[in-house]
DNA sequence: ACGATAGGTAGGGAAATCCCTACGCGTCAA
DNA sequence: TTGACGCGTAGGGATTTCCCTACCTATCGT
């Protein structure tokens, strides 16, 4: 379905991807203040602008972004698809967690209710 | 609120331990088949058994498994709540994929219906 | 006590990651 | 056309990852 650059499996890019703070501050950037250059994004990193490229790269290969250009520029935007493939793969541990938290929720029940 | 074993961001650990497939594929035998040792989770996996081990220890700093030992076992469970975080995390990023989902729609809908 | 079993740790090598500086290529403005 | 700007790539170094083979400790059965 999906074509692969190298021969990694799709969900080794984009849980690799997602490994790097630098990485998972560019997709929210993207995400809340919308698509932008490289120069915009860069501004926020203590980093050299060619190491951000980079993680651009890395960010494409995973599908986590795309580029359109705009004459010298280059607008990356949010492609969020393949976070619905995230969340696809919780969702079999989703239960494991809930019961979880049903147990914290009976326990708080057999304490006495005088918190803060 | 979490105490880190080192000086590592709790999501890098957790997005670090999920960006491998033989750890992702040790928390589905866990989810799957319920809590078990070391060597009975290592016959699933063509590596020498501690390479797997190094595999469990990064799960364990992730918080994403937990160990019980039981005589000369140690048996291994899922311990799903970081998984929650990483729910969380997705959470800005879901009416993204959303609005992707419904554009796909409507070009659907606007395509001749005579598909297999 | 002794050997076998379960599993972690040490040490090391190959490859990947993450950062840098230098440089190349395309685009815009003068 | 010439220079400045925007951004990617090359090449390299330090560190981390991922695998291995030895080896150690702890527990169990005899």
């Amino acid at each position: 379905m999906a074509s692969s650059p190298t021969s990694t499996a799709l969900e080794d890019r984009i849980f690799a991807a997602l490994a790097n703070s630098t990485r998972r501050e560019v997709l929210r950037l993207l995400r809340e203040e919308g698509p932008q250059a490289v120069q915009a994004l860069a501004d926020h990193f203590d980093m050299a602008r060619p190491s951000l490229s980079e993680h651009l790269k890395v960010l494409r290969e995973a599908g986590l972004v795309s580029e359109e250009r705009r004459g010298r520029q280059r607008i990356y935007r949010l492609e969020a698809a393949p976070l619905a493939d995230v969340q696809d793969w919780l969702h079999p541990y989703e239960r494991f967690w809930r019961d979880r938290f049903k147990e914290l929720g009976s326990l708080l029940d057999r304490l006495p209710d005088d918190e803060a």
